[in-house]
DNA sequence: ATTGCCTATGCAACTCGTTGCATAGCAGGA
DNA sequence: TCCTGCTATGCAACGAGTTGCATAGGCAAT
């Protein structure tokens, strides 16, 4: 169970309610951990149970109430635990490479448009990462440790991207190889 | 639920018991599709219910007898659809990014053992891959279709395999450069 | 006026995936 | 001899994650 980490670790880069939460996870952090705002929500009111975080009713106008949450001192000691143990590698679930395997039984050629799809998304992707490293980081020679360490991040899912849009440019040319090779 | 077929791609290359397949998942396809032999006794029982595999009762000497699943005309057109239909952009979940961020509320040089052994592990990963292409592959000049596709997905592993290696790299001298500065 | 979208939280039902355990015969080593 | 491990399948219970829906007021556009 790692969602309680990330939800902490965002609550101690800023405070905020269920649903600012689940909008940060469709952003930033969403992008090495996802959530549904319903599981948000029910992890919530589990480490408010546990104390790991301490909530604050705010009435606002013209807008339903919402609970802002923040991370406790019971939260931050759980997230140095946890940081001290080791995890176990991620279990990966990679459903494109599937598909290329599975177009040796089948046409290549039906599998092109959605390989470049794909690749559209991580090139908007990468795209976006770029823009929000001008935006966020515009000194990069005066971070502070919280953001070298944001940054180092960032840099990773940059390379990610970068790594990624190699291989589906290495795998479109294979597609069209063998389309061209037995035209179907 | 593309599990399934993850499943009749592995029947396709080659027919086989569900015990077989788990263990073929734990090697190769595992690589990007996790699945515990729990899920794929399921999931195959449903496969062989909607007529997508076809089951051989085989007995053998001295060890339990064994049902060899072999993918159906079904499951190959199943197969041909799915292939046809786009798929959502996978769900991400990369713990040790959260890791790296929470480290900015805990002690960076806390970290830096963890980081240095998902670095190992990702080395010996590219170690097999490397192993594994000159076992499977002895000749990449004389490759059928089947093996091409092999191959192109077998590259994308080595080379995320070396892209995590760089980065881990670069975030264990961030980690290091933290921990110089601010010695706790 | 109505429609649709945004904020904000939540219930209920479901599927997916994991974990622990059970059976059962055979092989190999201490 | 006992213990461990491999082949081969499966049940039962649980936890994680998804989906659909509900409420409820305000805002903006058609």
């Amino acid at each position: 169970m790692a969602l309680e980490h990330a939800i902490l670790v965002s609550l101690l880069e800023q405070p905020g309610s269920g649903y600012e939460l689940a909008r940060r996870f469709d952003r930033s952090i969403g992008r090495f951990w996802t959530a549904t705002h319903q599981q948000i929500y029910r992890v919530l009111r589990r480490m408010e149970a546990d104390g790991w975080v301490a909530a604050e009713e705010v009435a606002q106008d013209g807008r339903p109430d919402k609970k802002v949450y923040s991370a406790a001192e019971a939260g931050r000691a759980a997230l140095a635990g946890w940081l001290r143990k080791p995890v176990e590698p991620e279990t990966v679930r990679h459903e494109l490479a599937v598909k290329i395997r599975a177009a040796a039984f089948d046409d290549p050629a039906a599998l092109i448009s959605e390989v470049e799809r794909h690749r559209e998304g991580h090139a908007a992707l990468l795209a976006r990462y770029l823009h929000g490293e001008q935006r966020d980081f515009p000194d990069l020679d005066a971070l502070d440790a919280r953001q070298e360490l944001q940054h180092v991040v960032l840099r990773g899912g940059m390379e990610y991207e970068r790594m990624t849009l190699a291989w589906l440019d290495d795998v479109l040319a294979t597609l069209r190889r063998l389309a061209a090779d037995r035209p179907s």
